[in-house]
RNA sequence: GGUCCUAUAGUCCAGUGGUUAAGACUCCUCGUUUACACCGAGGGAACAGCAGUUCGAUUCUGCUUAGGACCACCA
């Protein structure tokens, strides 16, 4: 090692001693206790975001710190399952998913997803995400799609699953269903219109901002208290343009001063228009395809928006629109691709989840949150849950959902458990009452149906690989981001409650976002922050210290001048290690007999930090872990420790030499065990350069993690304190007089100090280079030359 | 509109019912070359506002303001 320290090129070294040594691979035979975390598995897109690296980051703090105590289970995964994915092949490969059969198109992605992964999860391992890559899985992988389906199954068999027919959300954009948890708001610029319909051969105006539904319009509510309108009530009012009568029915949901006071109830422009045409049995007009388009009259074959314009110009024509004007409001879209959704009846499959909405809130109760306030994310998505969970998408790629349907009299089919995993569409069955052919089913499961099986799927890919290691559920941890509580979480504890009856994780850690200059970074703003490119210019372990600058569950700022600071720590932890193995040639390791008094108090000041540091890594705290011992290094260790036994190392021999000695290799361990979690790369060249002769373990990023001593029963002794006080002062007046750390003094203290740390007065005299120490008012006089 | 989070120097970020309110970057002064100028010593600089609880509030409570997240509304 130079001067300074090189990040980049010791930890591409290190890098390829933790992958020669298999130094993260899960170790089946260990007697210690697992602890299992389901990691997130990213979305293999592109290259790693910075807030991949934040959030990676923090979990592997835990994970490392876990190693070093307990048998860690961490395994590795990608996303691949879903629509990103399915985007991404087709642009890649230039083709449209539909214009394949779905045999070939799912291999097809397969075939690209080979391509990419490793490229991709090289990223991780640059950052020293310390998983085991060889307990891998992919989403859409045989053993993710087995575990899926057999969840499906399972469910169906334990009549929680159901297929109905239903209006629901609907992306004629992707041409899916989509579940609650895949909306997005997004503020839309609207014509709203006050129509004039006809009631008792009177106007009777309602206002709209979807016109192009007037053909579906079923009927026309308003309030029972609304004077206006109660001569109106169970009469009919005909539906301009389209002129057809539709009732007027009362309903106390419709609000006086909203609008008019009147709206139309129509198939389907919202949720409160599917729940009114249920709750009054009103005969839906379905009037819109899956694509989008209307179906009947003069405007089948618009799409929504064209159609909206047109019908308006055609109101427009025939005077029937009493009042216009420009509004902004909120729309639900597709999370996707930002398309507006719509309500289109088809058959779906569902699995029941509103008639256990407490239950599965007391799970959630069961989990240890990190922070603990992000349980009440979940509480208030829980509570506000309106539909069961639509689990099945028209989409290509994706699990196959396992069932064929009789054509004949309509028995649902399922497979056995050793034909899994199966595709529908490949496999015939008949039916067993009547013998008849089944048709296999075309649709394919919610992504969200398969990653909330997570554990189940690495569970059984650790079984596959070692047939004596089954990893249980629950889980010791899930770590992820807090914008997908409401469904990864949610989905899995959702899951788990109805194959297990278990929560899937005893904790789960809540990371936050990155900023810039304080707003959420997006995705649209661009974000020149490419982790690729830090690594790069500050390193692995400096990107990391940034990361673990803000505790778990706080928005961070980026600021580059942070990746400075820790790449100035790494410099002086590398320096500081030089230092003292440069005074431990003739060092045997051996434990002195008697350790000198100074010594033994700054010990007990590490004694404190370890177990300070400890019980933080066990509550997530890493960020309180990581600035308790960067001060303890920084601070205690090098600027006063360090100085202190300098002269000592330097001058004597024996054991006050041996005693400072100790101490130093003790302690310098002792330091880089704690920040070894956050800080990997420099930790594990330190540890390999100067104590892995001595040490046992062929990494520190599996050895023992410090015990502290237990010194609850020891009175804490200040007089270390008392006489860093006193250096304090000294340096202080040297400071004053513009003289060298090094110049000669004279040092005066009154009684009670001198009495306090009477005992270190050679120390004192060392460190501060007196040449002499009198009793009396404080006072530091220079010895001139 | 509802729920939740956040508010500390120019910037980022700790922490506390009584503290000289910590650290980093920046700024100023000085020092230093047998670990380190990516250094050392020292200095300057902060508790959003208003009320309440209290002997005492930056800390607890309420409100206000600002920012953020999630949800709802979208006639």
């Amino acid at each position: 090692m130079g001067k300074q320290y090189n990040a980049q090129e010791t930890e591409d070294k290190i890098r390829k001693f933790w992958e020669k040594n298999k130094t993260y691979k899960f170790n089946s035979k260990s007697k210690k206790q697992t602890f299992s975390i389901d990691t997130p598995p990213p979305y293999l897109s592109g290259k790693m975001h910075i807030g991949h690296a934040f959030s990676y980051s923090q979990q592997d703090f835990i994970a490392r710190f876990q190693r070093m105590k307990n048998n860690v289970f961490y395994p590795f995964g990608t996303d691949d399952n879903g629509l990103p994915t399915e985007r991404y092949v087709e642009k890649e490969n230039k083709i449209r998913s539909k214009s394949m059969s779905r045999a070939d198109f799912i291999n097809l992605c397969l075939k690209t997803l080979k391509k990419m992964t490793p490229d991709f999860i090289q990223d991780y391992k640059d950052l020293g995400i310390s998983c085991d890559y060889n307990i891998y899985y992919s989403t859409i992988d045989k053993n993710s799609q087995r575990v899926s389906q057999q969840s499906f199954i399972d469910l169906y068999k334990k009549k929680e699953i159901y297929k109905k027919e239903f209006p629901t959300l609907w992306c004629p954009e992707c041409q899916t269903t989509i579940a609650q948890a895949e909306l997005e708001d997004k503020e839309e610029e609207s014509l709203f219109t006050t129509l004039r319909f006809k009631a008792d051969n009177k106007d009777l105006l309602i206002a709209t901002t979807r016109p192009e539904l007037l053909p579906a319009c079923v009927a026309v509510f308003v309030n029972p208290k609304d004077k206006r309108y109660k001569n109106l009530i169970n009469k009919k009012a005909t539906v301009p343009l389209f002129n057809f009568e539709v009732p007027i029915l009362e309903d106390e949901s419709a609000e006086i001063d909203k609008g008019t006071g009147v709206l139309m109830i129509c198939s389907y422009g919202d949720k409160y228009d599917v729940k009114s045409i249920n709750r009054h049995k009103l005969e839906p007009k379905l009037i819109l395809n899956p694509d989008g388009t209307l179906k009947q009259t003069e405007y089948k074959g618009l799409r929504v928006k064209q159609a909206r314009k047109k019908i308006l110009e055609d109101l427009k024509e025939n005077n029937l629109i009493e009042e216009q004007k420009q509004i902004t409001h909120a729309i639900n879209t597709h999370d996707k691709c930002g398309t507006p959704i719509e309500f289109i009846t088809t058959e779906q499959w569902f699995i029941k989840l509103l008639d256990k909405k407490s239950k599965l809130i007391k799970q959630g109760k069961k989990v240890n949150w990190y922070p603990k306030y992000m349980f009440k994310r979940y509480e208030n998505w829980v509570n506000g849950l309106e539909w069961d969970w639509s689990i099945s998408r028209e989409r290509h790629f994706g699990v196959p959902i396992p069932v064929w349907e009789c054509k004949e009299c309509n028995e649902i089919i399922l497979p056995n458990n050793e034909e899994l995993p199966v595709d529908p569409l490949q496999t015939k069955k008949q039916c067993p009452k009547c013998n008849k052919e089944a048709k296999g089913e075309e649709k394919v499961l919610d992504t969200w149906a398969t990653s909330s099986m997570t554990p189940q799927i690495a569970s059984a890919i650790s079984l596959s690989k070692d047939k004596n290691l089954k990893i249980k559920i629950p889980f010791s941890l899930r770590p992820q981001a807090h914008d997908i509580i409401r469904t990864w979480a949610f989905y899995t504890i959702a899951k788990s409650f109805m194959h297990e009856k278990e929560i899937p994780w005893e904790d789960i850690m809540i990371s936050g976002y990155v900023t810039l200059s304080g707003e959420k970074m997006s995705k649209s703003k661009g974000t020149g922050i490419q982790p690729k490119k830090l690594l790069e210019d500050y390193g692995a372990d400096a990107l990391r210290f940034w990361a673990a600058g803000s505790k778990l569950g706080n928005d961070l700022d980026y600021q580059e001048k942070d990746l400075i600071t820790g790449k100035k720590f790494l410099n002086k932890l590398s320096n500081a290690s030089k230092f003292v193995f440069m005074n431990l040639e003739d060092y045997k390791n051996q434990k002195p007999k008697q350790l000198e008094k100074i010594d033994k108090l700054f010990l007990q000041k590490l004694d404190i930090l370890v177990k300070s540091a400890t019980y933080r890594f066990e509550t997530y705290e890493y960020s309180k872990a990581k600035a308790e011992t960067e001060k303890f290094f920084w601070n205690m260790f090098a600027d006063n420790y360090m100085e202190i036994v300098k002269k000592r190392i330097y001058n004597q021999t024996g054991p006050k030499k041996i005693s400072a000695q100790y101490t130093l290799y003790k302690s310098l361990l002792t330091i880089l065990k704690l920040i070894a979690p956050i800080m990997p790369f420099i930790t594990e060249e330190i540890y390999q350069t100067y104590f892995k002769k001595t040490e046992k373990q062929d990494s520190i990023h599996i050895s023992e993690w410090p015990e502290s001593e237990n010194l609850e029963n020891e009175k804490y002794d200040t007089t270390l304190d008392a006489f860093i006080d006193v250096l304090s002062k000294v340096r202080q007046a040297k400071t004053k007089k513009q003289k060298s750390m090094k110049s000669e003094i004279i040092l005066t203290m009154p009684e009670k100090q001198y009495e306090k740390i009477k005992d270190l007065l050679q120390d004192i005299q060392d460190v501060t280079n007196a040449k002499e120490i009198k009793k009396g008012n404080f006072k530091v006089e220079f010895v001139e030359e």
